[in-house]
DNA sequence: TTTTTCATTTGAACGATGCTTAGATACCAC
DNA sequence: GTGGTATCTAAGCATCGTTCAAATGAAAAA
């Protein structure tokens, strides 16, 4: 049975607008969290191409050296911006699974939740996706923190009537839950789909139907 | 002018099988085959980060200008392995179809070679993707031509039971199935996974695992 | 208050990248 | 041969990630 955990930190602190000259104790003030701002505006503004070290530094008003202090090289300073990208979607599937009624909306829900996700951030979904690829590894805080994806959906798969005691079929079914959603958020853009998408009533209903398809996702497993 | 052998010119051991260089028309024969073999080359050996243009032409032999005069730029190039990279795969799909015995079979063996494939080619098929990513669209040749994983995917659907005359159902189960493999390929790499494939007897096990989680590759569906 | 300390930030520089331009090279048709 | 032309090289531009000695300035020590 899970346990309720105490969830301290629920909302990922806002992007501050650029320079913002009012306290600033040492020579900047707080660069660091400065330049994962610059970084997620530039993210948003010009997508992950020209996301280049320099350009975060010249956004954040600051010469091409300074972050250097503040983050060991570029792919650390993109670690802790997809940092904060997984606990926003830890954030919007939380949501989602609140919302849902009953457990197959709540499966539904997350799946649904989590391509909208990536479909509103695509160059974020990236740069959270790169950084865990290139380690060969889930980010921590999605399978150990326990409002991660990863538990969410394994406690909804318990809820909808897994066997909690059979371990392996319940992680093959959450990996299977993962890697729809994964193979969908990544492949929802295509303009291949648009039609279909026409097809069955817009884009959220694509994206209903598309996981309807998978056993996981399946309504006679929920009920 | 020092007379020595042409530094750049017919230097290229060829490791693989080099495009054969029995006629050579022009300065180098076929610079644009050598550029994409010497493209695959380095992909294989160093990785998709190790990529650049620059390292093609070394690796070619030639100045860091030449691949200007075959490809419009460094993106043309990456096309023209993505191409071969899909050729490869809609190989290999095609054998696993034709192995195949019983219908549960030949979806699940699409399946499973779908991310064999992508496990053993993991630079190749990194840059197959990110190619199709950036233009927001599959291949033409993946949905268009006969033998394409997608025709493939879907004639099988049907073989399997499914509705041929109900189109739209029949591309959201294709899709699932697609984005089923898409995502566990990009995936499966990951070590957190590899307690799982040690628990369930192996790495093909795993995939053949998770698929069976899903409900477009459920043998109740096949038969 | 003055001085010292030391993290923070800068400026300059290095090697490497994608790409462009101008010119040299070598194949082919004549 | 000669000329035309596709092919390739050389050199250069702007940008990138990264390093390092120097400068800056807040905080602690005097």
């Amino acid at each position: 049975m899970i346990f309720t955990a105490p969830r301290y930190r629920f909302t990922v602190p806002p992007m501050r607008e650029a320079a913002a000259p009012e306290s600033r104790p040492y020579h900047h003030g707080d660069l660091r969290r400065a330049l994962i701002d610059a970084a997620r505006r530039l993210l948003e503004q010009e997508g992950p191409t020209a996301l280049s070290l320099r350009a975060v530094a010249r956004e954040a008003g600051v010469s091409p050296a300074a972050p250097y202090h503040h983050f060991k090289d570029k792919g650390e300073l993109l670690d802790a911006v997809a940092h904060e990208g997984w606990e926003m979607l830890n954030q919007a599937l939380t949501a989602a699974r609140a919302k849902a009624v009953s457990l197959h909306e709540k499966m539904a829900g997350l799946g649904v939740a989590y391509v909208l996700f990536a479909r509103d951030n695509p160059s974020l979904y990236r740069v959270m996706y790169d950084g865990s690829r290139d380690k060969e590894d889930l980010p921590t805080q999605m399978r150990m923190k326990d409002d991660s994806a990863y538990c969410q959906v394994r406690d909804t798969l318990v809820e909808a009537g897994a066997d909690p005691t059979d371990e392996i079929a319940l992680e093959l079914a959450t990996t299977a839950a993962w890697c729809a959603a994964h193979g969908l958020a990544e492949m929802a853009s295509f303009k291949s789909f648009d039609h279909l998408k026409e097809a069955v009533g817009g884009e959220e209903a694509f994206f209903h139907g598309v996981f309807e398809h998978m056993q996981v996702f399946a309504k006679d497993k929920a009920d």
